[in-house]
DNA sequence: GTGCAAAACATCGTATACAATCTTGCCACC
DNA sequence: GGTGGCAAGATTGTATACGATGTTTTGCAC
């Protein structure tokens, strides 16, 4: 009885086996193993992780209220495949909230976090360099976690929670409309925060966050290009 | 009439039963009919709708998700009782968000809008006057509603939901720790707001917005409260 | 009478079973 | 040969069943 993910489902944590699912699937989708639109039956997802359809259920009920997969009535789950409008909104709805959280967590920062930002920086400059699927994969988490870390600096975790679904959601839209190769952030554009955050040009950070933001949206293709039904597909 | 309206009505009709009957408990939550630290078992819930533990399961996790339900491992789920810590954090991120609400808001927002924003006001006013259970706990709806408009018509969806969330915390939060009788939001000041955006004074509808939430949050008693053990009901 | 231990009870966690619904493939019929 | 409908298969929706975990109560010893 060994299964792929024989992750920590001894007695490692009072979480209830439901949320390990989730968990574990949302990284996939997060790093891109999995794409969107793939389908998710129910059956298939308890059989991968060994447990009944009870559990898969309730794992995939929990991603599609983060927006990660959507649920259509009797026909299954599948791993979200966002509109290019719900694209926009998700690089709005950051645009909205990052400024925000990034002037909670100047408020708040100390140099302990500093050091942990820079060393995170560090990390993910290292796999920018490195060649192979797991170094992007992990680039791409990595690429994440910077803005979720100020998320966490800010001490809201409510709004953290909010980060966690745009980040991840983000990362939908990348593998979906992005263009160029180099699909995360613009390393550097990161580093430009921190320093902005410590020269304590609270101002100047905000703006280097919303150029970063925009730049991640203006390598995206968000022209409506994939199936608006298959009929369309081929009335045109 | 077979346009979106009915297929919505259809498709919500259609919608599986959980939910629907996270939507009861939750209305039931934000107007006040349920106590925070009440206890929600799933036998209960699910005698009361007439569906099984399944059912009243998925929607009480539904509902935990939304913050407004805790459901302790083995214990059971109960109406959310939220910390004054939380609370905190709550109106935090509404001060965060709502500014940028507005401003997207002010946006795009059409003369039709602002009538149903007055319409709005009008019937809350309506309701302070009244008298009764039944017109406090609309006119708690109401209040919220108007914010939640706001968000509407900012016409992004994902930070609507935000705000559906963060107002029904909100009421949570002046269930259990307001003040004032009057517990709802200073009506006059929603008036204002509207005013300053139809003025297109942005930056002073911001700052009516902030103190706006300020007011709340002012009203609030937010210092720790010890277990209300029968024991200190009694020592009083 | 008080304090602790063990059993009875209640409630949740998960699995399995059955019903409802959708999809698919086949065959009769035009 | 094409079309419509019906039946079989697959998948989800919901209910029930059983084991696990907390909580309360009972009973016994001190």
């Amino acid at each position: 009885m060994k299964s792929a993910a024989k992750a920590q489902q001894a007695e490692d944590s009072a979480e209830t086996g439901a949320q390990q699912i989730r968990d574990a699937i949302r990284e996939a989708i997060v790093e891109r193993r999995l794409s969107p639109g793939t389908k998710l039956s129910e059956s298939d997802v308890g059989n991968l992780f060994n447990v009944s359809r009870t559990l898969a259920r309730a794992a995939l009920q929990a991603l599609s209220y983060e927006g990660l997969v959507s649920v259509e009535k009797n026909r299954g789950a599948f791993v979200a495949y966002p509109s290019p409008d719900e694209a926009r909104q998700i690089f709005s709805a950051r645009r909205l909230v990052e400024p925000g959280i990034l002037r909670e967590a100047a408020a708040r920062i100390t140099p302990d976090d500093i050091t942990h930002l820079r060393q995170l920086l560090l990390e993910e400059g290292r796999l920018m360099s490195e060649r192979g699927q797991t170094a992007r994969r992990a680039e791409i988490k990595a690429s994440g976690d910077f803005h979720l870390m100020l998320a966490a600096i800010s001490g809201n975790s409510i709004v953290q929670r909010f980060m966690e679904e745009l980040v991840a959601r983000s990362s939908l839209v990348i593998a979906l409309y992005g263009q160029s190769t180099a699909s995360s952030c613009g390393h550097s554009e990161h580093g430009d925060i921190i320093s902005a955050i410590e020269a304590e040009e609270l101002d100047r950070a905000c703006q280097l966050m919303l150029h970063h933001i925009a730049h991640i949206e203006a390598d995206l293709d968000l022209r409506e290009r994939k199936s608006l039904g298959l009929k369309e597909a081929f009335e045109l």
